[in-house]
DNA sequence: ATAAAAAATGGTAGCGCTAACATTTTGTCA
DNA sequence: TGACAAAATGTTAGCGCTACCATTTTTTAT
């Protein structure tokens, strides 16, 4: 005779054991449990009944080499610990939750190799669908995702050919609208810190120096950035390093809040007046701005809302109800504090 | 005849395919993949050809479905957003990265009921192990736990009786000798502020008054804790709060950094003094504490190790290589800043 | 050279589930 | 009440892979 059982002697509960016990045949469980409407109530009480004695749970890789479809939803983020991806995450979390589907969460690194490798493997496990951040694949990504059998949403960005489904906004139009902030504000020479230049952040960076040319107060000299992943330290760097280079500078336009907070803290330990002698922005607007001192102006982003449309879009794409439009923009709304209040 | 091959008319690449091609058994393929060793070394060229020429990618659901395993190690932490477990969760993807394991992250919301949920559904998917946060999980999820055949890896804390493996901080400890180190810095009427009482922080508490009585200076009237979430804008709230409550209070203990910035920028408007008419000291040692205005005292937690350590030791625990000790103390290390720098 | 041992490879069955079709039961209406 | 449609349930086969054992090939020892 053959041993085939050496790994399942776990005495795990299948889906013959609830139809022997309910009796009836696999089957009936099998729809009782995925189409309920097929079946009808006594049967599906008497199983349900079963189920919970017994306490089945459905094998999922069996029902996914059955069906050749999976719940599972990939999510590829560039960073776990960015602030703005873990907001976004927590609202993909909040919607999954209590929903059969599964988050398969990526971390890219902010690599698009990376970003390519968890691809590839994501897709090798039929995944329901994938939600992934921005633009910029490479021509690889884009191939693989092209010819992908599955729903896509692309998150963070707005931009022309999607894939399939996309939200976001547009980071050229928010720091361009963050620049006339500074530049309505009284600033005439406003300087520009970046770190960790990823797509998005070119772009932002491509905003501040369209509405600053066309304000007129454009220099190349008040602009700063490093490949060194945004931290509050760095903020303290940069803007040192920014004011060294240009002392005149009255303004700075930090590529996110993490920048500014550590330009905040840098200005005032050089005895910096904030707003008076320079102005402080931000970008994503993170909940700490409105309370420091003085609390930092910022362009506010929809984080929590771009996670939980963006599984809320692709779930009911799955579910067969497709999305009003493909591409949903959420704007972004300039924050005006004091850390930018120079006339009052 | 049957036409079951609706779904795979994607010509999916197959190890039936690959063995054709290559002129061997699909298990020899199947050997060549996963126990190279077991291969002579002319198969295994003639069969890695076919593979990358035909792009196989094995299919997980079938493998999980004939072995009873998988590659999936399921993570289930309290918070995404929280710098705390966003750091752990970046030193898990780091070590993951590359390797055959496949992280499944969940999010328990602080919530042990969705806990018990989600190691419920963990575990349905067979799971090769699991790691998951803290001591105090509900009974129900206790029991499955103990009865699981993956292993488990506890973080964030260290106690007795772990389910398996362990790795962590005390957290009475290290909340104990901040307090100490407020006490040797002159202050004598310290207070404490914590948001969101999750257990851990409950101990964190608890290392403050253990280590106050001792010397002297515990008040319960200097205690002030909310149940809602830790942020920047909930220091301000709470140490106002506390202030109100007990306006002599010469020192504040926060439970983590978030509050300690919020109460820094609140005792500041208040045109307090820091440290000399109040001193802040906060817990983890985010990096922006550094560079605050005072610096910010703090207890530096090893957060990216834990995650990295949490997954070598499970991954390795796989591979049959036990871990010296399951229980592993990762420790704590006061920071003094000037932030309690009362005497200088 | 030959037997015995070791290494490499192959054949078969089955993991747990569900698509497709087949059959039985129930409900409807003349 | 019987004929027919609709609903409920059952049967069969197979998703893609790997455990187990069987067989073949190679290596080693005598």
């Amino acid at each position: 005779m053959f041993n085939l059982l050496s790994w399942k002697d776990n005495l795990r509960v299948t889906i013959a054991d609830v139809a022997r016990e309910a009796g009836v045949s696999a089957m009936t469980v099998s729809r009782a449990l995925r189409d309920p409407d097929k079946v009808s109530e006594k049967t599906r009480a008497k199983i349900r009944a079963v189920v919970d004695r017994l306490g089945y749970v459905p094998d999922p890789a069996a029902s996914a080499l059955a069906t050749g479809k999976t719940n599972v939803i990939g999510v590829i983020v560039p960073s776990v610990t960015n602030n703005v991806f873990s907001d976004v995450m927590r609202g993909i979390y909040e919607v999954a939750e209590g929903s059969i589907w599964q988050i398969q969460l990526g971390n890219s690194r902010y690599s698009p190799l990376e970003e390519e490798n968890l691809v590839r493997t994501f897709l090798s496990q039929r995944p329901a669908g994938l939600i992934l951040s921005g633009l910029d694949q490479s021509n690889e990504t884009s191939r693989l995702l092209r010819s992908a059998d599955c729903r896509i949403v692309q998150i963070m960005e707005c931009g022309p050919d999607p894939y399939d489904l996309m939200i976001g906004f547009s980071h050229v139009e928010g720091s361009a609208a963050a620049t006339r902030h500074l530049v309505s504000a009284g600033y005439r020479k406003p300087g520009y810190i970046a770190a960790r230049l990823d797509p998005r952040s070119q772009r932002r960076l491509a905003g501040f120096r369209k509405a600053a040319e066309k304000a007129g107060v454009f220099e190349p000299g008040r602009i700063v950035t490093t490949p060194r992943p945004s931290t509050v330290t760095l903020g303290c760097e940069l803007v040192a390093d920014l004011l060294s280079k240009a002392p005149d500078t009255d303004a700075v336009l930090c590529n996110n809040d993490d920048l500014a907070l550590g330009a905040l803290f840098e200005c005032q330990r050089r005895g910096l007046r904030v707003p008076e002698d320079i102005g402080i922005c931000g970008f994503n607007d993170l909940e700490m701005m409105a309370v420091a001192n003085p609390p930092i102006s910022s362009v506010r982003t929809f984080r929590l809302d771009m996670g939980r449309e963006a599984l809320r879009m692709l779930t009911e794409a799955l579910a067969g109800v497709e999305p009003d439009r493909p591409i949903v923009d959420l704007g972004y709304e300039v924050m005006p504090r004091r850390s930018t209040a120079r006339n009052g």
